[in-house]
DNA sequence: TTCCAGGTATGCA
DNA sequence: TGCATACCTGGA
């Protein structure tokens, strides 16, 4: 990877495995969105925009100092894609056609607080009103950026949140879930430095930890680890990747959650996250798995 | 009008 | 422990 300070932009050439499309579009956030040129979203109080330019990725309104501090992780830039494909290719041809064909996913680091909250959001929820409420709650509770002209927000800090009130978190489209973002919030302050030390711990110990928030469950905490914690061997199982796998590995026989849950971790181990991405970007880009 | 959407909490046997 | 059911809400 070739890195070229241009003004107020960062311009990435010969950057393996990075597709804007794939790595927005597989299901891991819900803040970046497409203008019409490329990728906008806010992470911490950074706003950018994420465009392809032929075989080179500008990353605009960057500097280098933000693209050291913040963006080589946030993207996961240190890490070989390349031979992750070629690790799960091993495992068998379906694994290959995913992994062809979303040669650009990779998964973000996000931060822990604001992927807990997300993903609670997001329990028998729609993406399009999932990102419509997470967007109220920015507006509401988080701070103003300007960049370019327009406003962005910052996702709310566990203390915000923890002091707001039900009635302003159902307006913003939480629904019933506004008393577990509440209760959550108010766990999380009690001891906020536990939350982002999990990275440190065991998928199993970050799992059992997570569990304990109101409403998170099996699949939540799965997303959590996986989307902001490095937990790669989480397989986070909802809906569509239950119907993906039984349509693509169990001739669409009915499997319990549970069931394809222990399928994966024996299957692909270490790598079954990244199996997980891989699947459910093929999948739902080729309507796999709809009925 | 009715049903569904990236699950979870709750109550009951 | 396992199963059934309710749950905000907006769009199809």
């Amino acid at each position: 990877m070739e890195i070229i300070e241009e003004k107020n932009n960062i311009r990435l050439r010969a950057l393996d495995s990075f597709v804007p499309k794939h790595i927005f579009e597989c299901g891991q956030s819900f803040r970046w969105n497409f203008d019409g040129m490329g990728y906008i979203g806010v992470v911490g109080d950074k706003v950018m925009r994420v465009v392809e330019d032929g075989k080179d990725i500008i990353f605009e309104g960057c500097n280098v100092d933000d693209f050291y501090d913040t963006w080589i992780d946030y993207f996961d830039l240190d890490r070989d894609y390349g031979s992750i494909r070629s690790k799960l290719i091993e495992f068998d041809s379906i694994m290959k056609k995913a992994t062809v064909f979303g040669y650009g996913i990779r998964l973000l680091n996000q931060d822990p607080w604001e992927t807990l909250i997300s993903f609670i959001l997001s329990a028998n929820n729609n993406i399009n009103r999932i990102k419509k409420t997470i967007e109220n709650i920015c507006m509401i509770y988080g701070d103003k950026i300007l960049w370019r002209g327009q406003e962005y927000y910052t996702f709310p800090s566990p203390t915000i949140l923890a002091n707001s009130d039900i009635d302003t978190l159902r307006r913003c489209g939480c629904g019933y879930r506004d008393r577990y973002i509440l209760e959550t919030a108010k766990k999380v302050v009690e001891n906020e430095a536990k939350l982002y030390s999990l990275r440190m711990l065991s998928y199993d110990e970050a799992i059992d930890f997570l569990l304990k928030f109101s409403g998170v469950g099996p699949k939540v905490a799965d997303c959590v680890a996986l989307f902001s914690l490095g937990k790669y061997e989480a397989f986070p199982v909802d809906v569509w990747i239950k119907r993906i796998v039984e349509a693509l590995y169990f001739e669409r026989e009915e499997i319990c959650k549970e069931d394809i849950k222990r399928f994966a971790s024996n299957k692909f181990g270490d790598y079954a996250g990244f199996a997980q991405q891989y699947l459910f970007y093929y999948a739902r880009e080729n309507h796999i798995g709809n009925g």
